[in-house]
DNA sequence: ATACATACC
DNA sequence: CACTGGTATGTAT
């Protein structure tokens, strides 16, 4: 008995622990509070043999120790739905990883470490060799970006901790960040960790237009950069280092100079040696991934600084063992704790663990973290086209309505402001998605494919108001809709006809993507994430309020003092495959008794959720039998077992995987239009017929100017580009 | 095909 | 006081 106590208090403190750090927000530890940021920039001042800093140990300039901001932070949300909400994911959280960890023991029990400790080795000795350091692959992104805008234009807030945005902040001053301030964070909370917190609003065609000349520097060094957000991106600046002679540091150096000369902001970037062959699997939206590691880098430096990353495989390893994990793109506040769970928190970690990571590779994904450990990521650097658009959507949060004439008003507005999306966009999609979110903070959704292509406001309230009629009663906070399947408008009927067609011919393209704007000026620039509005103005820009930054607070400062730092680091995305490795999901009904699920939490009524929390609660027993299943089922339902994600198969004991074949990796194929190695070689532009001695990624900034000058449409330029992307690949192969 | 969770900006 | 909005992805059924 005594030692069930004491584990239960112990997993009780635990839990509150966790719960008072994911309170915290979910960009904590992204990029460098605490601890976390502390250790990096050690870990940079090592490898870059850059003298460590006296100041280090000390003087992060938090004014409160993160702890005691958590806890300010937790203590002034307790009580609200979103609290508890958070609680409940937190417990769901625990829960899972009790059976992640029962099934690991289960499979330790009888394995033979040391022959899996052998065959991931081999594995690593694989992706090693696949290591490319040929590319010069930067990440740049701007300082607490929406917070120095506001500063060119209101002075007067210079060195005073200041937030931008309304209900929830969109950015944060450095000054403020120093108060554990950060964006994402509800006002009232930065008000009690801050209180002279002075609140600035958004000013999103400010932004948008500082954007657009980041970006048109930016473009001068790599007319493919691959644009992450409206204030980063990812640029392969080899050709142009080339050109130029110049040293990556010194054409760095040179770009964020010529960012402050043109916009009086300044920038950090990150600059390291990618690559990655096959895998560049990733990719998260659009945007990314790219480097891992230059986006890593960009942190380091934070506030107006530039890092380089050694092009060597050995400093690379180093500089990625002391990293925590959860600055790796992909990871984020679940995956964190789960790794942690078996003892990973950074990147060096996982080779200690690799044994473990291979057993469980549905839930860790065992190729994402071995390519972590080496600090391999793709380094591949396109723009995003069109035609990798997936879906368009629009939500709206309001303060909770039970009454179903509003809430179909709000279905209304809703439906309303996404045929205005896409219609300006040129999208239509056969499947709608409605996202409801209670006011207990569930969120549901529920969907329908068409036979028909959706696009009209009409359609869209119809068939959401389908969706969410036998789901009430509902008291919702939030409601959205999405469309997916999509097809482009613009890739075939609009302009020319015979030049779409000569491109089609060319490129057999076909199947899926369509093509979009891409040219990379309409692209716009400005905010390519955003773009799918671009337009209307009726409601003046909303919030788009994403973090923008995330980041970190504080800085080192001391050393610069000037800048601010932001920053953080969104990292980037890719490895998703193992990050994926979450899922759970939890809730649910069953299906049997209601079909419909939700219910809302109604106000008093907590017994409906309740019980899904504990159906949730009870499908932990369990997993591996399968004869519980049934028993599961009925019971409620949901609750899958484990699955995360990723990746490589290979894990199974019994054959040994042959390695990871990068390809084999989930994501392999999807960026197929990527690049690829890259070569060097003639190749022949489509569009103006020159022959140029480039790899495809200069092909494809050629074709994009060269299409941009021709004034095609963007539409037709995607087409092409990825047509291109694809054959002259393969021919550039036969060379 | 649907539903859900996670991630990132 | 009260925790955004948009998109992508992976997994399970």
């Amino acid at each position: 008995m005594k030692e069930e106590n004491t584990e239960e208090s112990k997993q009780a403190s635990q839990e509150t622990e966790s719960l008072v750090k994911r309170l915290a927000g979910p960009s904590t530890g992204k990029a460098g509070y605490d601890i976390t940021f502390l250790t990096v920039l050690l870990v940079w001042c090592l490898v870059s043999d850059f003298p460590v800093p006296s100041l280090f140990p000390p003087t992060i300039r938090l004014q409160k120790d993160q702890t005691e901001i958590n806890r300010i932070i937790a203590d002034a949300s307790k009580g609200s739905k979103f609290y508890e909400n958070e609680k409940r994911k937190d417990k769901d959280l625990t829960e899972r990883i009790r059976k992640i960890l029962k099934q690991r023991d289960e499979a330790m029990k009888g394995a033979d470490i040391s022959r899996i400790e052998a065959l991931v080795d081999n594995m690593l000795s694989e992706l090693e060799a696949q290591r490319d350091l040929s590319q010069i692959i930067v990440h740049v992104d701007m300082d607490a970006f929406f917070a120095n805008v506001e500063l060119l234009y209101n002075p007067d807030l210079e060195g005073k901790p200041f937030g931008v945005g309304h209900g929830v902040l969109t950015t944060a001053s450095y000054e403020a960040r120093k108060y554990g301030v950060r964006s994402g964070m509800p006002t009232y909370i930065a008000k009690k960790l801050c209180p002279e917190l002075i609140l600035v609003s958004n000013h999103f065609q400010k932004y948008m237009d500082k954007s657009k000349q980041v970006m048109d520097v930016f473009r001068r060094y790599d007319p493919s950069i691959a644009i992450a957000g409206c204030d980063e991106g990812y640029l392969n600046i080899t050709p142009y280092c080339e050109e130029h002679g110049l040293t990556p540091d010194e054409c760095v150096q040179e770009m964020r100079s010529k960012v402050f000369e043109d916009t009086q902001l300044t920038a950090s970037a990150g600059i390291a040696p990618n690559k990655v062959p096959s895998y560049s699997s990733w990719c998260y939206q659009m945007l990314t991934q790219k480097q891992m590691l230059a986006k890593i880098c960009s942190d380091k430096n934070k506030p107006n600084g530039q890092f380089h990353l050694p092009f060597d495989a050995k400093a690379i390893v180093e500089f990625m063992r002391d990293l925590s994990i959860r600055k790796v793109p992909g990871v984020g506040r679940v995956n964190e704790r789960l790794l942690e769970s078996i003892g990973i928190k950074t990147c060096g970690d996982i080779y200690q663990y690799r044994a473990t990571v291979y057993l469980m590779d549905k839930q860790f994904g065992l190729g994402f973290l071995l390519r972590t450990y080496l600090g391999i990521g793709s380094n591949v650097v396109q723009p995003y086209q069109r035609e990798e658009r997936k879906s368009i959507g629009a939500e709206r949060t309001f303060s909770a309505l039970g009454d179903k004439e509003k809430i179909f008003n709000k279905l209304e507005e809703i439906a309303q402001e996404l045929e205005h999306d896409m219609e300006t966009n040129g999208w239509t999609g056969r499947t709608v998605t409605l996202k409801y979110k209670l006011d207990t903070y569930q969120v549901f959704t529920r969907a329908k494919s068409m036979d028909k292509w959706i696009t009209k406001k009409e359609d869209l309230f119809a068939i959401g108001k389908e969706l969410l009629m036998p789901e009430f009663p509902l008291r919702l906070r939030l409601i959205g809709l999405r469309v997916t399947k999509l097809k482009d408008l613009r890739n075939q009927a609009s302009s020319s006809a015979g030049i779409k067609r000569f491109f089609e011919s060319v490129k057999h393209d076909s199947p899926r993507k369509k093509p979009r704007l891409n040219d990379p000026q309409t692209v716009q620039e400005g905010l390519n994430i955003c773009d799918p509005e671009e337009g209307h103005g009726e409601n003046d820009e909303s919030m788009p309020g994403f973090h923008e930054d995330d980041e970190r607070d504080l800085e080192p400062s001391q050393h610069e003092a000037s800048d601010e730092d932001e920053y953080a680091d969104g990292e980037d995305k890719d490895l998703e495959q193992s990050a994926s490795t979450l899922s759970g999901k939890k809730t649910t009904i069953d299906s049997k008794q209601r079909p419909r699920p939700p219910v809302s939490a109604p106000a008093g009524i907590t017994i409906h959720t309740r019980t899904f929390t504990e159906g949730n609660d009870a499908s932990k027993n369990t997993k591996s039998s399968e004869s519980d299943q049934e028993e599961k089922e009925r019971q409620h339902q949901p609750r899958r077992v484990l699955k995360p994600a990723s990746v490589a198969h290979t894990s199974t004991t019994g054959k040994t995987s042959s390695s990871i074949k990068p390809s084999s990796f989930k994501g392999g194929a999807k960026n197929t239009r990527e690049r690829v190695a890259s070569r060097e070689e003639p190749l022949e532009c489509p569009i103006c017929g020159r022959t140029l001695m480039t790899d495809n990624q200069g092909l494809n900034a050629h074709v994009d100017f060269c299409l941009s000058r021709t004034a095609i449409r963007e539409a037709q330029a995607e087409s092409i580009i990825s047509s291109i992307s694809k054959k002259p690949m393969a021919r550039t192969t036969k060379r």
